[in-house]
DNA sequence: CTGAAAGCGCTAACAA
DNA sequence: TTGTTAGCGCTTTCAG
């Protein structure tokens, strides 16, 4: 019988073992117990260098890969943080994805990115899924979710955070801007140019159309006529704002200023004026929004709004690390990042 | 003592209820056991419409969630399928993103993101991270990964899909097509077209480099003199576009056909050649890679490379899946999805 | 068709 | 500093 202790060849080198190798396979080799590989890996510094140089020997030739559900369950700490995003493929985001990846992986946690798309119609299931994974925080963009959603996060004990957007009624935690006050500002923007006839054109997105309604609201109260308005499909394409330069100009001649959704909306439009020869800034300003790389370098060099993309994911994590660290600070958890407007040639 | 049991009111819709509602939980409210509950929501036709239906409501009014940590634990399914992409953002990959999650979502199962940036440097981690979760198949682009990592995915046991490449020793399986046949085909398409010299633009990216070398060896082969080479970074810009025209137009200047890495880089081409007057396709022919959305809405339309990236995604999932469920089948174990060259305006 | 027992791999809590 | 025991929440297995 106790030769029996002597069948585990695992280590040979061979492919494909049986068996994934574990703690105890680690402990055995390092002639240690579970618990010392455990704290080894987990808190370096409760473990002499000489005990932890053995187990990190023995978790090298093991090639030991931590079961993290197991680590999960047990310890109740998963080391993963959720976050949903409208649109993966969406420029605008990817700042903010970047960020949160690196700020949450310093930290010692995974991102777990899932995709909404846009409308609360998809998150609900998601948030479902998510959940199931027990993340230790849930990052959000967009403030607009489900009466079910919002229970359902409240209830489920984890930190979450919205970014993106402000509202007085947040879940938990917030970081992000006015949309209004980004409407209302390109509006003044382009009015103090002397643009009077204004238009929009937007994505099928809440935050944008939050945008335009503060640009009609603020063009009214500046005595200019009604913008006209335009609206696209997300995601929004270069096509898109070809396309929609082209309405504009048949159902509103003379408009003087655009402001897009998104810079290759803005994009798209400033390609079509170039097509049919009409000058811009001369005789349209347009705007974008998101401050792309594309942006600075289109021609005419694409005036746009600018928010800081990685800051909200920066704070984002950290706020949601914080959280999970146990710190409560409930006066820095809501933050307006703020925006601003970049100057440039087409407006 | 037999009171004791009575004290779990979790269910009275409070918030933040001190444990998270178990199997246990809506067991006891259904009036049944918890392997009940498992196979009413694992099973359903393994149990009888009458039971499923207590079950049922007793989630619902439990608002039970599954906790897929341990479910993936004690079944060794974690129903996680894992996607290594090198970059996020990169709209190149967001039709094989979004396929993967369409066609593992509709299997039950949910995609793990990870991005490892171009280059094996961040890869060894992020698998290593990857594997802690215990996915149970794993997709990756590329098929250029250290000899580590190669070792590690052939003995976890996992089924690997490689994508977007060929390669005559996959780790597994694979999803792609021939960057080397790319290249020359393009090669051949410009130099079709009377083209004589060519160049070649192209982002920090291996399979760039090897569409890049095959069309310069084809070139060769023609009988054309060497393509100017011109090299940015990753990711790809329209301004890397621009400031590579300008770029070529200063020391190659007869330049008359430029392959690009990427859409957004040939449309900075588009975008300086239209700045200073540079007739394309009359003077110089622009051919991008992607096909994505801005390709065929430029100005002038841009002829570019198309790759049915929704196929590799659905195609990777399904091999994937189907490894996972038990199918060998080995004869399918590879698969080149091919390419095309779509012809529009810019050459 | 249903339930009881056992245990997935790990770490919290305690003891030595 | 190290080890032992127990159990996280679920499902496999086997017995009714």
């Amino acid at each position: 019988m106790p030769l029996k202790q002597e069948v585990n060849r695992l280590t040979d080198g061979m492919p494909t073992p049986q068996r994934a190798t574990t703690v105890l396979d680690v402990a055995r080799l390092a002639g240690v117990s579970a618990m010392t590989v455990s704290r080894a890996l987990n808190q370096p510094q409760r473990v002499p260098a000489a005990t932890r140089q053995r187990v990190q020997a023995a978790v090298e030739a093991t090639r030991y890969v931590p079961n993290l559900l197991a680590c999960g369950l047990r310890s109740r700490r998963s080391r993963l943080v959720a976050a949903i995003v409208p649109a993966l493929g969406s420029p605008v985001f990817a700042e903010t994805v970047q960020a949160l990846t690196a700020t949450l992986g310093a930290a010692g946690y995974h991102l777990m990115l899932g995709q909404s798309g846009y409308g609360p119609v998809g998150e609900d299931a998601l948030l479902q899924a998510v959940i199931g994974r027990r993340p230790d925080g849930i990052v959000l963009v967009g403030v607009d979710h489900s009466q079910r959603a919002r229970q359902t996060l409240a209830r489920c004990g984890v930190p979450v955070v919205e970014t993106w957007d402000l509202t007085s009624t947040p879940i938990d935690m917030l970081v992000g801007f006015s949309h209004a006050d980004v409407g209302a500002a390109v509006c003044r923007f382009l009015a103090g140019q002397g643009r009077r006839r204004l238009a929009i054109v937007s994505g099928a997105d809440g935050r944008a159309a939050r945008r335009a309604q503060a640009f009609t609201a603020t063009a009214d109260l500046l005595g200019l006529p009604p913008p006209a308005r335009v609206e696209v499909e997300a995601p929004t394409t270069l096509g898109h704002g070809r396309q929609a330069l082209r309405q504009l100009l048949a159902q509103h001649a003379g408009v003087e200023g655009i402001f897009c959704s998104s810079d290759m909306l803005a994009l798209g439009v400033l390609t079509e004026a170039a097509h049919q020869r009409i000058a811009v800034p001369g005789r349209i300003g347009v705007v974008g929004f998101g401050d792309q790389p594309l942006a600075a370098d289109a021609e005419p060099a694409l005036t746009t709004v600018r928010v800081d993309g990685a800051r909200i994911g920066r704070e984002a994590a950290l706020r949601a690390i914080g959280r999970i660290a146990g710190s409560p600070a409930p006066e820095l958890a809501a933050l307006d990042v703020g925006f601003s407007i970049v100057p440039r040639c087409s407006a």
